[in-house]
DNA sequence: CTGGATCCCTATCGATACTG
DNA sequence: CAGTATCGATAGGGATCCAG
């Protein structure tokens, strides 16, 4: 610990912890996270995330989807063919979000003790 | 959106997209950013930290304390006066969570959409 | 002051089945 | 293929009261 956190805390004022609260939320709800590596990762159609992100349901996919398009962290694309094809990209925003993330990983690999609790989700 | 990302998600395999949500679901639990924040600010009490943390009741506050000490991020001082004087801080990984977190502040800053379901909480 | 214990309600999630 | 609808289980969280 050499530094001390006055430089990250002066940037984070009530607006900004409440903002960021939600992109928590957002990034912890369940799912969420593999969802966007997945398709950061190239998975664009819905059964390709689906079988990337093993263990998600239908559902599930479907709602994380809905949330992240609402955010605009995804993009959804119709391409009028028979049948049609949906496409989901990872929108500008969502590529930020990632790489916003990477310390967090970072962070997680260095410090995080094994959650007993973890092994039930 | 100038580079990709593939510097970012070589480092993101598996197990780290494990980590990464466990951690997720830690900051991103209602309540834990705040408290955090509240506790790098400088508070230090309990009352102290209820009071910063405008709207958390005492039985998530102790949840939370309980969630965070057993994760190695804060340290439970007790003094024994009378009455026994109980002191939260930061640990070293609290802190470096916190700057890992730092990112996702700005990332909210500049990305994120006022959600209207986040008027209910 | 620092919580623990209890009650209860709601949001969330999984499973399953069904549709354009 | 790309979802939606419905149901039931469960865990999270608020309110309130109580205790060392």
């Amino acid at each position: 610990m050499n530094d001390r956190a006055g430089d990250v805390l002066e940037h984070i004022d009530a607006e900004a912890c409440r903002r960021f609260q939600v992109a928590a939320e957002l990034a912890g709800q369940k799912w969420t996270a593999a969802v966007l590596l997945s398709l950061a990762r190239g998975a664009g159609r819905f059964t390709e995330v689906r079988h990337t992100v093993s263990g998600i349901s239908d559902r599930m996919l479907s709602a994380r989807l809905r949330d992240l398009e609402r955010q605009g962290l995804v993009v959804r694309q119709v391409t009028p063919s028979v049948p049609v094809q949906i496409r989901y990209e990872l929108s500008e925003s969502g590529w930020q979000l990632i790489r916003a993330l990477a310390p967090l990983v970072d962070w997680g690999q260095r410090w995080m003790q094994d959650d007993p609790a973890a092994d039930a989700r």
